[in-house]
RNA sequence: GCCGCAGUAGCUCAGUGGUAGAGCGCACCCUUGGUAAGGGUGAGGUCGGGAGUUCAAUCCUCCCCUGCGGCACCA
């Protein structure tokens, strides 16, 4: 055998890992987890090939030591689970971020008080250090064995089993299940102190919403107590961020029951979305596109036409008229129309309107276009998943010689506002053509080419994600990554080779032919809505100054002063500062911690003093003590801070 | 859409088979206070909607709506 550092090691034939660590040492053979076997991680008993790599696996090693740990729970808790509930059904159970899940079969869900219970149970099977052992057994013994113990599930799971794989049985005590491995030595590795279960949730078997629902439990684990601790403080942190509840505390929007998933948007957080929809607007016109508005209630006969009728009907909000006879006389009673739920097919329109040359293109048509799509009632979620959004979307319109071109634009384009919103890194996904497809492969060859010679031109790493694509045409995917580190899908380019046959969109070639443009769907926000959702968590609530709702909050200290606040207050809307006065009867503390909770970036604290030099004493939002600047001052910092990013001179 | 849980004052939440409570917020009064809660008084609820059981339902049962956690969905 040889050993990391090197070093060999001769064993008797059918020596295990186990073994090898017990000849190098006594605290490594207790140590011991598993073993890397030529790279791959196995149980510590396996029986090692002659002239194998041979690394010892031990707590320390994080990513084996996790795996093995969450593996081992997932198992531990699925016979804590048959202990004390005989008749449960076992299913699967994988290892997923932070922990993992199991599925059950159970007539009666299960409860909170069952996870505690459960949990228990858990740590006396870990304090019985039962020897985890693994056996080969025949397809047909598996079969046998699963259907005598009255487990359909794994009867399946067994059938699933490519033949050629062996088939493996994990006993630890008297309980077994089948698995792939590896495991733990023995069930006394796993830190009792460290792993959590989470909750309970439905789960189509198989992940099929034709199959029957299962119970899921989650848990996490870790290799101890404090990074569950550390965890468990990273989910109140998300929790603290939750873009619903800051909404609410910053009063920036609500949902109610009338509209479920559509967005009421309050003064401040009309005034964020303002904010950005006024940059997205700049950054747009400069990169050469034009803006238009297009209708929200359009005939059924273009979406028949698009083809959305038929493929998105489910999604989208159709009008109906009530059949009694006043409505019937309801001139809109003798056609339908549907809630745009997306611009492409009205932006075709657009286009189509007068006869366009190749020296028009590329066109770039963009809108904030207000969509409505009816999403299922259990997808819904705040801001992030809502059935009334605007789009930061647009179409390019061009020939297939500049999608490449285009392609590297967007992506600059992209870049550049990601960053100004602060978010420095983001991913690229290319999805490639699907199975069922419309275009020539030619086409196809083409635009998938442009978009990767694009990506590479501009030197950025990527992603391919082949089969994937969308069936009119490959696309690019783009994922920010927040602060504190979660992955958002916002961005998005698309190759269109369907649409413009569709809805009959041409132009005419230098060679005097009409020929069909293709169409690029892209979006850097995604939806506005969504977007705000994910910037309010990113900052917590707490927007840099170009985005923040109140910008400034100028707070007596004493009535003498509230001229003096009203005249400060006119002095930085004046210069575009987004500012408010709070000369209420109220303590300095008293308002300082009111306007803190609130997030605004800075307050102003005036009172005789102030008055007396024409100054103000600022106090940042998270500083402790307050600056005292003279007014001048104090506007020219504010109105430099409060420029938004692409308006800042370099 | 599916599984589970939840819905009580503007917000966060307590509570009982006999017509409801706290803190914060809000209004008014006193207080003019120098950087994260000064004091007092008061208003405010069809206990998500509907049906049922009961002498009596916010509480028990059923249906619906909405939200939350997942799953499925996201041409």
């Amino acid at each position: 055998m040889t050993l990391p550092d090197g070093a060999t090691r001769t064993m008797p034939a059918g020596a295990s890992s186990a073994d090898l660590a017990a000849d190098i040492s006594k605290s490594l053979a207790k140590a011991a987890i598993a073993a890397k076997v030529d790279g791959r991680l196995v149980d510590l008993t396996a029986p090692l090939e002659d002239g194998a790599q041979v690394a010892l696996v031990t707590m320390k090693d994080e990513a084996e030591a996790l795996e093995l740990v969450r593996h081992d729970c997932a198992h531990i808790m699925a016979r804590a689970v048959q202990e004390l509930w005989p008749d449960v059904k076992v299913t699967i159970g994988p290892v997923i971020d932070n922990g993992w899940f199991y599925d059950f079969d159970r007539e009666e869900p299960f409860s909170t008080d069952d996870l505690a219970a459960i949990e228990k149970k858990m740590r006396e099977i870990i304090a019985k250090r039962d020897p985890v052992r693994t056996e080969v057994w025949e397809r047909d013994a598996a079969v046998a064995f699963y259907e005598a113990n009255g487990e359909p599930y794994k009867v399946e799971l067994v059938g699933a089993i490519p033949e050629g794989e062996k088939i493996r049985m994990y006993w630890h005590g008297d309980w077994q299940d089948l698995c792939r491995g590896p495991h733990l030595v023995h069930t006394g590795q796993v830190p009792p102190d460290a792993f959590k279960l989470m909750k309970v949730a439905g789960a189509y078997w198989r992940g099929d919403h034709r199959n029957k629902m299962l119970q899921r439990i989650y848990g996490v684990a870790f290799r101890s107590r404090k990074d569950l601790e550390a965890h468990l403080h990273q989910l109140e942190e998300a929790e603290r961020r939750d873009h619903r509840r800051i909404g609410r505390e910053m009063d920036l929007f609500h949902l109610q029951d009338e509209a479920p998933g559509m967005v009421f948007w309050h003064p401040d957080g009309w005034t964020v979305y303002r904010a950005l929809e006024d940059y997205m607007r700049r950054r747009l016109t400069l990169a050469g596109y034009k803006e238009i508005k297009t209708p929200q209630v359009v005939d059924r006969k273009l979406w028949e036409a698009s083809g959305h009728w038929e493929n998105y009907h489910e999604n989208m909000f159709i009008t109906e008229v009530d059949e009694g006879s006043e409505a019937g006389a309801h001139a809109n009673a003798k056609r339908t129309n549907a809630l745009k739920p997306m611009n492409c097919p009205c932006h075709v329109q657009v286009y189509n309107q007068g006869l366009k040359s190749y020296r028009d293109l590329p066109l770039r048509l963009a809108e904030f276009g207000s969509c409505h799509r009816y999403e299922s009632s259990g997808s819904m979620h705040g801001l992030m998943r809502v059935r009334g959004f605007t789009q930061d979307d647009a179409h390019i319109f061009c020939t297939e010689d500049q999608i490449e071109a285009e392609c590297a634009d967007f992506i600059r384009l992209l870049s550049t506002v990601y960053t100004d919103l602060g978010f420095e890194d983001f991913d690229i996904k290319l999805s490639t053509r699907p199975e069922t497809r419309v275009g020539s492969d030619a086409v196809w060859d083409k635009a998938e080419t442009a978009l990767e010679k694009a990506i590479q031109a501009l030197g950025l790493p990527y992603e391919v994600d082949p089969g994937e694509g969308a069936f009119y045409g490959p696309k690019l995917d783009f994922k920010l990554t927040d602060a504190i580190g979660r992955e958002w899908q916002c961005g998005t380019f698309q190759a269109d080779f369907n649409l413009p046959d569709r809805l009959d969109a041409e132009y005419v070639n230098d060679q005097d032919e009409r020929v069909r443009p293709v169409m690029l769907h892209r979006a850097i926000l995604g939806s506005f809505e969504r977007f705000l959702g994910i910037l309010i968590e990113n900052h917590a609530g707490r927007f840099p100054l170009w985005l923040a709702p109140k910008q400034v909050v100028v707070a007596t200290i004493t009535s003498d002063a509230d001229g003096y606040a009203a005249e400060v207050v006119a002095a930085l809307r004046a210069a575009g500062i987004r500012a408010e006065a709070d000369t209420r009867n109220e303590k300095i503390n008293y308002k300082v911690r009111e306007h803190s909770l609130a997030k605004v970036p800075a307050i102003l604290a005036v009172g005789r003093q102030e008055v007396e030099n024409r100054s103000v004493a600022v106090r940042r939002l998270g500083a402790q003590g307050s600056k005292v600047l003279g007014l001048e001052e104090a506007l020219e910092a504010f109105v430099a801070e409060a420029t938004p990013p692409d308006l800042r001179k370099a």
